[in-house]
RNA sequence: GGCGCGUUAUCCAAGAGGCUAGGAGCCGGUCUGCAAAACCGUUAACGUCGGUUCGAAUCCGACACGCGCCUCCA
């Protein structure tokens, strides 16, 4: 088996063949830098971080470039509110996304440029467009002329008569078409401008994409990334500014993830409905974020609601209780006899065997269609219970059964590297959730260990009716006991 | 209005002509004084109506419902 890629330009899962035999060039929309990033723009991150991880693993040469854009009214209008500048708003919220992508364990990308490092290379590309005959100066605006592009539209898959039909477009006087967008604008008193053949002014929205993508991987290159939102006008606009300025295809494989709802319904500014990635996670793990995501396709769109990142969290933790119980049976000695030989194996031990020599083609499997982290997720879970089961049987630890396991660890391990999960000791991430929990309620644990005190006397002195009552007491503030042969512990449900 | 997507069991969610997806839950078992937790086992589904086919969740058509883009959006 390839990888096969869904491509929007098409609307058909492609096999994916690079420009270059082993090398892959992938440019990613990042943010506009005015606000803090919502759980929209953790999926687009988890999404291509997984897919930057798998072309890796896939034995790719990856050089991935996601932008900053630095420069915008919508940063502008921010910096006006607050009384300061562009450039502090925005650096503000390149450390935000920085940190936040940090927390949700993104791999940096190969390069991270920003708009405003890049005018000199965006007004070569409205110097050639102009040139050319696709764009025109305007009054101190530059426009591109859309009607000029014959491909216009072709990756959304509509035509300019249609766009029009119940368009909300304002005709304004300095544009020829009311479909042209900006290119260029020209500088307002007080705004940022740069000094440029047509005066002084900054950059429209869409050229910059156009313009670092070129420098950093030339005027073909293989995938192209974003959320759905911004097939139409953002990625549109790209291709009409970069093939009518370099006469060549601009992007081989498109790649759209999708959107994350709340309650069915897009998550959007404008609407009201969306949670900053720090407010959630103020109330769950990364990693169970990253898992929620990687749980869907990620083309498909995606509820975001508690419940569903309780079940991904629960999810998660079955993992992570079945690595916990494998590092704790390899840390210990094995016996130095080796019983097992390979005819006397176990049924569980067979199938275990079975289930990991197939593990890696399987995964492999999954992901070569399009990305397909849902059903690799489903692989790991398989794995899980076999693993379980085994765990359950094996007595004592022989050579043979811990080398099975051992080779359970490192695949999970290995493909744990690809999806961004397993990155904290078993132990550790299952210690943290609880300690998570501990917060939600209001005992102390001194309060707690007493009551635990006064019921194992109970217990002990066979009072069980004292000793069920204090559990149903604690049980009732969210406290659970876990009675063992090692004696009782507690978690918050 | 134009263009596109979706509808899988109680819920979440893969799959895309014949082959156990998976998770959460329910139920049963192991464990326990009884429970809980954990682990194991188990259950059930393809929106409606037609068509193609030996065979349809899967392909085709119609319909219903939901959603998205057409304004800034990941």
């Amino acid at each position: 088996m390839a990888l096969r890629v869904y491509n929007t330009l098409t609307g058909e899962k492609e096999l994916f063949v690079p420009l270059t035999p082993g090398k892959v060039g992938m440019y990613v929309c990042g943010v506009t830098v005015y606000d803090y990033c919502h759980i929209g723009h953790a999926r687009a991150g988890v999404v291509f971080d997984i897919i930057f991880r798998y072309l890796n693993y896939a034995g790719y040469d990856v050089t991935y470039v996601r932008n900053y854009t630095d420069i915008d009214d919508k940063i502008i209008n921010r910096a006006n509110q607050e009384g300061t500048d562009y450039r502090t708003v925005a650096d503000r919220y390149i450390q935000a996304f920085d940190e936040d992508m940090a927390r949700l364990g993104l791999a940096r990308p190969t390069v991270e440029p920003k708009a405003t490092d890049h005018i000199g290379g965006i007004i070569a590309i409205i110097e050639a467009l102009i040139a050319k005959g696709h764009a025109y100066v305007s009054e101190g605006d530059v426009y591109y002329a859309v009607e000029t592009f014959p491909d216009y539209l072709k990756l959304s898959g509509r035509n300019l008569e249609d766009m029009q039909a119940g368009a909300r477009v304002e005709v304004g006087d300095k544009k020829r078409h009311p479909m042209d967008f900006a290119l260029w604008k020209g500088s307002k008193p007080g705004e940022p401008w740069w000094q440029s053949p047509w005066g002084e002014g900054r950059p429209g929205w869409h050229i910059e994409c156009s313009a670092m993508s070129m420098e950093f991987l030339g005027k073909t290159f293989d995938i192209h990334g974003g959320g759905k939102d911004l097939v139409f006008p953002h990625h549109e606009n790209e291709i009409a500014q970069s093939e009518a300025a370099n006469g060549c295809q601009f992007v081989r494989y498109w790649l759209h993830n999708g959107f994350v709802n709340i309650n069915a319904e897009k998550m959007s500014k404008s609407l009201g409905n969306f949670f900053t990635i720090r407010e959630v996670l103020q109330q769950y793990d990364p990693e169970t974020l990253r898992f929620f995501i990687l749980s869907a396709h990620y083309r498909s769109p995606i509820d975001f609601s508690d419940q569903n990142l309780e079940e991904a969290q629960s999810g998660l933790e079955r993992m992570y209780a079945c690595l916990a119980a494998l590092d704790d049976l390899l840390n210990r000695e094995p016996l130095a006899v080796d019983s097992a030989l390979p005819g006397g194996l176990s049924p569980v031990a067979l199938e275990l065997q079975e289930r990991l020599s197939q593990f890696r083609h399987r995964f492999v499997e999954a992901m070569d269609d399009d990305f397909n982290a849902a059903q690799a997720l489903g692989i790991l879970f398989e794995t899980v219970r076999i693993v379980n089961r085994f765990l359950a049987e094996a007595g004592d630890v022989t050579p043979f059964s811990r080398s099975l396991l051992a080779q359970a660890r490192d695949l999970f391990t290995e493909t744990g590297g690809v999806l961004g999960l397993f990155t904290t000791a078993p132990a550790l991430w299952l210690e943290r959730i609880k300690a998570g929990k501990a917060c939600r309620i209001d005992m102390s644990p001194e309060e707690i260990e007493g009551l635990i005190a006064e019921r194992v006397e109970a217990r002990r002195a066979k009072n069980f009716k004292r000793g069920d009552e204090i559990r149903d007491l604690l049980l009732a503030k969210g406290i659970q006991l876990l009675d063992s042969s090692q004696g009782t512990t507690w978690n918050v449900k």
